[in-house]
DNA sequence: AATGAATGAGCATTCATTCAT
DNA sequence: AATGAATGAATGCTCATTCAT
């Protein structure tokens, strides 16, 4: 085959050595097996957390050699570094999307609080990802979090136009509202690391609360 | 020894197996190694982590041997879902005293943080204990949760005399309350599991937002 | 492009087909890959030692691919015992050189002694390759000996031209002679894994032990 | 049996806690068990050297499980640098004892080697582990060697009672015939890692020459 | 000829728990 | 009640060799 095509065409990669696409090939065959190992990682950890993560199980689950692990990381922890990044940055997008258009504070939080809800119950085994991340892979954890503190300021400022807080006041008041509600979906959202709907009226407590409390905290400074 | 002692006074206590005393005393030197096994492990959570705290590194520095310790828990989970309420228990109490007597909510929750604070700088290695324990003792993670935000809860209520609000509404606001000083305190007060003050300016954020937030959020129902 | 090459001049060597040059060329090319890939065995043997030297490690020094080693080598073992026959006979043949025409054993062993102890310094690397090749190597080690005695028996016989030692009997005492002076170095000039000078005496201890045996040795003092 | 013993004898260990015949029982035992493991490790890198002395293998050989391993060895390598001194120790004893009254060094090196070499032949083993220990047991190796040149050193000077050299020359001295006879052994009395007779003549050879060096053992053939 | 991804057996070490003493 | 030796499954990781491309 390879003989064909440099004799049959040999002008139509233009003289660039007949190597870029066999390597472009494998190259995107480890990329496809790097995302399949990330995949079963997050679903293990979804279902035993990142403690019981262990490389045996994420390459039986992917199909793969215990060898060949060590071929897209470089260890156990590297791995654990990469499966939030590669797994949460689709929620944030997911999330950024959702609230790209809107124009008030308790849109924004609504939508956003929506399409997260949303992602989360369609992909049950993030949430164990994100919340035990803290302690497995610390880096990607606060990476995640100054990003999406980062962005969520961003869409507060946004919301308030006519408002002058500082970038660091507004990742503050953002860091409280993330706690506020990972702590209520943790309280009355999960149950074995499972995401369940949230009791009714909870949302709009959050709702309500964040609301004034944000008016009281921008008009106080 | 024993047999001796129970021989020796059979009549003291009219005739019943004078038992009570000696097993008093028993039960009491199994509470006391009971209560240094579980600081021991403390001390071991808060420089290794849950992870790191092996039934030989407590026992260690518990000066007992590796076996005594199935007499006083039955595994290792067993202790580590006991480390937190008994360790617990006591800043709880700090913090339920000094709030006691407050009449608003920025004394309550200046006095609040300010008690939490004190205790954790003291007691470094609780912090950790207590950020681990969703993961590694969660049955006390929720106990622990739910203590703290059914106190909190009936501060609030006391500190809002006209107030009618349900008790599952005050909790479900002090749950966000929680959220978001963890949320603070995490991103910014704590580095490689060690409390260090925070900037300038976070505390008086929270106040802000805080007091805002809940007379929005109760004006609004 | 061989098929090119074998295609375009079938005549030229008069209907044999022309592989000769062709395949000349590439046992040049593989010869020399064949040097290069030894030469970087020996430099991470003497880094690394044998057990160190992986064909990971290897074939990246050498800057060719994994699988292109076992079109030089049929094994890691096949490879070890080639190591020392390579780099070990350039040392030979100095050491051969320098006492080409002596004429008396103390500048035979003088003048030996200087040379192999010249080369050692010069290439460090070397005497890891050596010392650890009884184990790793063990076929290669022997012959190694065979060959480093015999020399050295030859230029014994040569330096007593009225002697009519068997072959045998002028082997065993260069065998006793390469361990003596092997000994002596490992234990006074080794640090390491790296050589390092004699301490002041040592070199003359030896040369006079030689002439003459314990006898001589201590009478001379 | 505990409480016969307490009861019918309180007076004949001299009202010791009754503790220690225990604890003494129990150290027996495992000191015993430390032996055994050595001995089966001995055993294993005769057959398969240190390369190939796993833990698995010492374990099973020595019919204890994996885990037991690490209750006498902090590691492997703990582990194999006890094996020479323990193994190697009863040799060194066994030819110190064989030269305890030699008066002259003939009968010294004859009895010397006579021993050496009858050890070795009935313990077939030791050769391996003290050949290797260079590379995998380094510490041990060199002590093993201080050892054996130090009594060696003092042995000759013994025998040479009229002589007035230094500590430091002996000691030379002693590590040249060492390696003169190390060497011998090697190239003639090994084949497979097992010691073999030396052919006729070499253990003679050695003899001579070591009495009167090169010329000596030229002339007295 | 040359590549480098893939394999899978092998390794040392840890540790909660049990149990004979 | 108390001890601590013993167990054995589990873990993360390495590496010589093979083979599809």
């Amino acid at each position: 085959m390879v003989f064909i095509l440099t004799q049959t065409s040999p002008t139509l990669n233009g003289g660039l050595p007949r190597k870029r696409p066999v390597s472009t090939r494998r190259a995107q065959k480890s990329e496809a097996t790097r995302l399949e190992i990330l995949e079963a990682a997050g679903k293990i950890i979804g279902k035993y957390g990142y403690a019981g993560c262990s490389i045996a199980r994420v390459t039986a689950k992917a199909k793969i050699s215990h060898g060949a692990f060590y071929l897209h990381f470089s260890s156990q922890k590297d791995m654990f570094n990469q499966v939030l990044p590669t797994l949460g940055a689709e929620m944030l997008k997911m999330i950024a999307d959702a609230i790209v258009d809107v124009r008030d504070i308790s849109e924004l939080e609504q939508r956003g609080l929506e399409a997260n809800f949303a992602y989360l119950t369609k992909h049950p085994y993030i949430y164990r990802v994100l919340s035990e991340a803290e302690l497995f892979a610390p880096e990607a954890f606060h990476a995640y979090h100054d990003d999406l503190a980062h962005g969520y300021a961003r869409s507060l400022r946004r919301s308030r136009p006519n408002d002058l807080g500082s970038d660091d006041e507004y990742e503050t008041l953002a860091t409280m509202l993330i706690g506020a509600r990972t702590y209520l979906l943790m309280r009355y959202g999960v149950t074995n690391h499972v995401i369940k709907p949230l009791p009714p009226g909870k949302l709009e407590a959050y709702l309500k609360f964040v609301a004034d409390g944000i008016n009281g905290y921008m008009a106080s400074r």
